[in-house]
DNA sequence: TTTTTACCTTGACAACTGTCAAGCTCCGGG
DNA sequence: CCCGGAGCTTGACAGTTGTCAAGGTAAAAA
């Protein structure tokens, strides 16, 4: 009997957590489509209905998955972070010289910068909800530290092929990219054509000096 | 008759100008009263009716002095830009050494961050706000422009102290600095006691390397 | 097969939004 | 004195919002 209770509740628990992946797999789903319109409009004008509008669902079930719309927002945000902040790493792996590291790391900005401007300008939306919304700020903050480590591995390896070391601290290096490509997203979302060059030539003029 | 007339025009002249003036002066009256709450609850959060209950009007008032809430804004946001633009010219002028102009502007860097961290989250918000409402963004551009010749004047004055030339362009100096304060603001708003100093500290390390 | 459960839709709710027209008040000119 | 209009308030409007409960459906469990 104790074995059957035993294999009674395995059979649960594992009924449980194939329940749960389900689960979290459809929160993602949701939340990738939420993503979509939060690209397109921005925080201030998403409405659940308009999720719901752009996606395969209806409004009801987003409360079926999430508490509550910051909760949905906040599950945006945590999977944004997966997507984003691996972005160059294999440039960094595979580059075999300063050159090599200096062209991916360029091509990879600009293509960025041309092909994801939407989901680039809510990450910027965001962090400044961050700002007013404190539910926002622990996932907000934990994505800056990421982001502000994959400029760090970038600009070290960067160093590395030059025989030293970065010129300066992470944070100021992340806050000169960040800057940097927060100004020309804009100007490029503008229909500043130059925008984009603009920023390669920054780019590659900073990039010898700072490493 | 002929100089009744020009009197009668002139009168009527004058009385248009003071009328138009006074009709400005209340735009900037209400455009503040926005500010603030604004700088409260965010662009996203912030309603006419909301504006006008934490100011002495009615929210009837705010369509009689703009046309509609993007024109409101727009103003507040041209209101904003005369403000915040000259806030270290002072510092720059008064200083006579590099010290001097170091602490000067350190010193009213720290201010900012400390007294007026709504106004300037607000600043983060509505520059984000551009990346998808276009008729912010020729105002927003503007601003930003403005405040790179800002961080450009310091830095300028501070080579010259060196008898050196800033290392890098208006552009990169801005993204450095602007990413820093940013970065910084969000850590204070956060709670994080160490934001202030450690920008302060990086801040003081990054000047000799930059200009 | 029957019953239960997970999942999703539908429709309703109260609150809130930007907008605007009607009307009030009060002051300067006739 | 009164009268017209500038300046402001009030209240209403149509539409939108987040939230949630009631109900349906199909698959899984019994």
């Amino acid at each position: 009997m104790a074995r059957q209770a035993t294999g009674a509740a395995k059979r649960e628990a594992v009924a449980e957590v194939v329940r749960d992946e389900k689960f979290n797999a459809r929160r993602i789903e949701l939340a990738e489509a939420a993503l979509e319109t939060l690209g397109e409009l921005g925080f201030a004008r998403t409405s659940l209905r308009e999720i719901a509008q752009n996606s395969a669902f209806t409004h009801g079930v987003f409360h079926y998955y999430f508490s509550d719309k910051l909760d949905l927002i906040c599950c945006c945000v945590r999977h944004y972070k997966a997507k984003c902040v691996t972005r160059y790493d294999d440039v960094v792996v595979t580059a075999t010289s300063r050159d090599e590291l200096t062209e991916g790391f360029l091509a990879r900005l600009a293509a960025t910068l041309q092909n994801e401007a939407r989901m680039h300008r809510l990450w910027y939306d965001l962090r400044s909800q961050a700002m007013f919304e404190a539910a926002f700020r622990k996932d907000v903050l934990e994505i800056d530290k990421s982001l502000e480590a994959m400029i760090w591995r970038i600009a070290s390896r960067y160093a590395e092929f030059g025989g030293k070391r970065p010129a300066s601290s992470p944070a100021a290096l992340y806050a000169l990219f960040d800057g940097l490509f927060q100004s020309a997203l804009l100007k490029h979302l503008a229909g500043d054509k130059a925008a984009i060059p603009e920023l390669l030539d920054e780019v590659r003029r900073l990039l010898p000096t700072v490493c």
